[in-house]
This record gives structure tokens, C-alpha cells and sequence, in this order.
DNA sequence: CCCAACATGTAATGTGTTACATGATTAC
DNA sequence: GTAATCATGTAACACATTACATGTTGGG
């Protein structure tokens, strides 16, 4: 049930759904993915429960632009949410499955194949995070010390993603040389 | 689009829907979550789509048990799912949402509150992987080499569980230190 | 003229959770 | 008798994805 409250979160300053539509891209994609079609109900429920107010602007291009803000009580849900306990969530990992009944495959070539197109997908995932990550160093001339507060958590989450795919990149080779040895094969 | 497959795939020996649910909890259940509710009808449509057959047995304790059994045609399928490329899945980390947002708090103490508590959850997280690995570990003398081909991959995904979860740890260590630095609190 | 980006939405479908409903056996 | 475990399921709801539907502005 986070939606609602990061869609609250990112309403720090007006935004239409299409706005944070592109909030969500830029910078929550690493841990949150949420579509258009996703976003405008929830910005409409959040706006009956008075959580937030609209405003419609018209728009230099293209349809007129409907501008939300967080409303007091809306300010207040979001600190309650900040207030509850950390979250893991659930966990649903297709690789991990796919992973668990390799051994039907039967074919170690092939099975190694599957972790060198895993690593592939790692790298870039590392990748993408090193990018935005460099972003914010190239910002901030004493990195990470010198980062507004607001940054400052929101730079902690990308430093997780580079912590997490760096460890499934680690246990990827791992799993890779295991392979090799157990099956006597050449990388 | 997985829980089908992992379905088909514990269905190496024949099994009832409770029996699965009970496998789910007690190895799968660190990178993928099934109640029944979601696992009586997945293997009803599995049935009917010819790649599971099922038949009636008495059971000594309780309603007749549904003992379910792969096809030929669920082999396939399980095969090919296995030849698919490895999938990321849709990740969505609560508690990096609120990380993401945790300045509005405004509250260091708290703050730092939050990371205190995130981090006995992933040590108990930590601990309960720990003690699944060493219940492989102490059925194999030669652990990981003398692993049985079902039981190497299997153990992987456990693996894979201990690094991720460990990574959190390092990770949410170093904000803990961050946040005690930057705001001069104390441990 | 066509395409990309801007900007809004709904509908259908798929996936997952929680609550409800039923009933037998065994151990205390 | 009562609670736990065994064993089946359905219904309602919540959350997420994909496809559809509409229309403008600006650049090539």
C-alpha cells in the first residue's frame, strides 16, 4: 500500500500525474516502477480524501495540465507513514525461481548460459545506478558530505541498488565458477 | 507470470495443494511467497490445461487429498520456462520509498530510529538463512562440492538470499553511521 | 505529413491478499 | 471440549499491467 504515500512524498512541490510519471523514471525507478494508468486514480483518491488539492493549468502543449498539491492532511498522512516500521515488502524474484529448478535442464552448458545472460542484465543494471550515482557526485564538490538533506536520503537509496546488484553480481560469478568446476567446462 | 511454473516445477514428486503450500514455506519462501488461495486454482487451471493430472487418495487425517502429478506436456513446459531469459521481476522496496522521503521527518533521532529497526529485521532475515544453510551443509560432508545436482541449485538460490541480505546489512550500517555523523547523535 | 513529446484518462485482464466457509483427526 | 494440524475451496478486495481512446504542439 505505498503508492499513495510516495505519490504523497513526491508532491513536495505542485506536480501534474504526468510530472511524477517522470520523477518516478528518473530517480525511483531503481526500487519503485508505477504507470500512468496507476497514477491518475491515485491521484484522484488521494484528491477525495482530501489529501491533496488540484488545480487545472493550461498547457503550452497539449491538454490543460491538472497541478496537485499536498494538502495539510495530506502532509500528515505522509509523516505517519514515515512513522510506521520499515517495510521489506514481499519478495518475488523470477531468476531465483528459474534458478532453483535448473537441474531439470540437464545441460551445464546451457545452464551456464542462463548465469553469463544473468550477468549481462546485472552489468547494466550496475550500470545504470553507477550513472545516476555520478550525477550526484558531479553535484556536490565534498560527496557525500556536503549533500542538502534532501538528497541526502534520496542518494541512500541509490547507494543501496549499487550495494544489492553488486552482491547478486558477486553470487552470479559465484555460481558461474561453481558451474564450471562442477561440470569440468570452459568459460 | 511464474507461479505456474514454480508450481509444475515442485511437482517433481507427486503432491497435494497443501503439500505444496508447505514447500513454499520452507524453501522458497525467501524469494517467493504463494497462500492457497492463489495455489488451489493454479492447480485446477494447470489440469485443465492438460499440463498436471490429478487423481483422489483417502487421507487419514482430514478430506481427501488431491494428488497432482506433472504430464509430459508440463515437462515441456517447465522446460521451456527454464530456457527463457533470466527475469529481473518488478522490484518495489518499501522501506527504500520511505528512505527516499525520510527528511521530512525532520527528526535525526527518529531517523536513525528507523534505520535501528531496519536493521534487526534483516538480521533476523540474516539468521533465518543462516539456519537453512547450515541444514544443507550439515547433510553434505563436502559441502557445496558433494551436493546432490537437485540440491546445487536449490542451494544456490539460498546463497544468493544470504549475499543480497547481507549487502542490506553493510548498506544500512552505513547510513546508520552517516546519520550519527552528519547530526552528532550517538549510537 | 508524420512522429515524438505532452497530457489526460478508461477498460480489461492478470496477480496477490485477506476473509470466509467447511469438515475430519489427534493430542491435551 | 477445544485447539492444532490436516485438507479443501470460494469471494471480495487490492494492486499492477497492457491495451485502448483522445487530442495538441512542434520539429523534421
Amino acid at each position: 500500500m505505498s503508492l499513495p504515500h510516495i505519490v504523497l512524498g513526491l508532491l513536495d512541490e505542485p506536480a501534474s500525474g504526468y510530472d511524477i510519471k517522470n520523477k518516478f523514471n528518473r530517480s525511483l525507478v531503481h526500487f519503485w516502477r508505477a504507470e500512468l494508468a496507476q497514477i491518475y486514480p491515485t491521484l484522484k483518491k488521494l484528491t477525495a480524501q482530501g489529501l491533496l488539492e488540484c488545480q487545472e493549468v493550461p498547457s503550452s502543449k497539449g491538454p490543460a495540465r491538472k497541478i496537485y498539491r499536498r494538502t495539510a492532511r495530506g502532509d500528515n498522512v505522509l509523516l505517519e507513514w514515515l512513522c510506521d516500521p520499515p517495510s521489506t515488502g514481499a519478495t518475488r524474484i523470477p531468476y531465483l525461481a528459474q534458478t532453483y529448478f535448473l537441474n531439470h535442464l540437464d545441460d551445464p552448458a546451457r545452464t551456464l548460459e542462463f548465469f553469463n545472460d544473468l550477468k549481462e542484465i546485472i552489468a547494466e543494471k550496475i550500470e545504470s545506478l553507477q550513472q545516476a550515482n555520478s550525477e550526484w557526485a558531479s553535484h556536490y564538490p565534498e560527496f557525500p558530505e556536503s549533500l542538502s538533506d534532501e538528497d541526502f536520503y534520496k542518494q541512500m537509496t541509490l547507494e543501496n541498488g549499487l550495494a544489492v546488484w553488486t552482491a547478486r553480481q558477486a553470487w552470479c560469478e559465484m555460481c558461474r565458477h561453481r558451474i564450471i568446476k562442477r561440470y569440468g567446462l570452459q568459460a
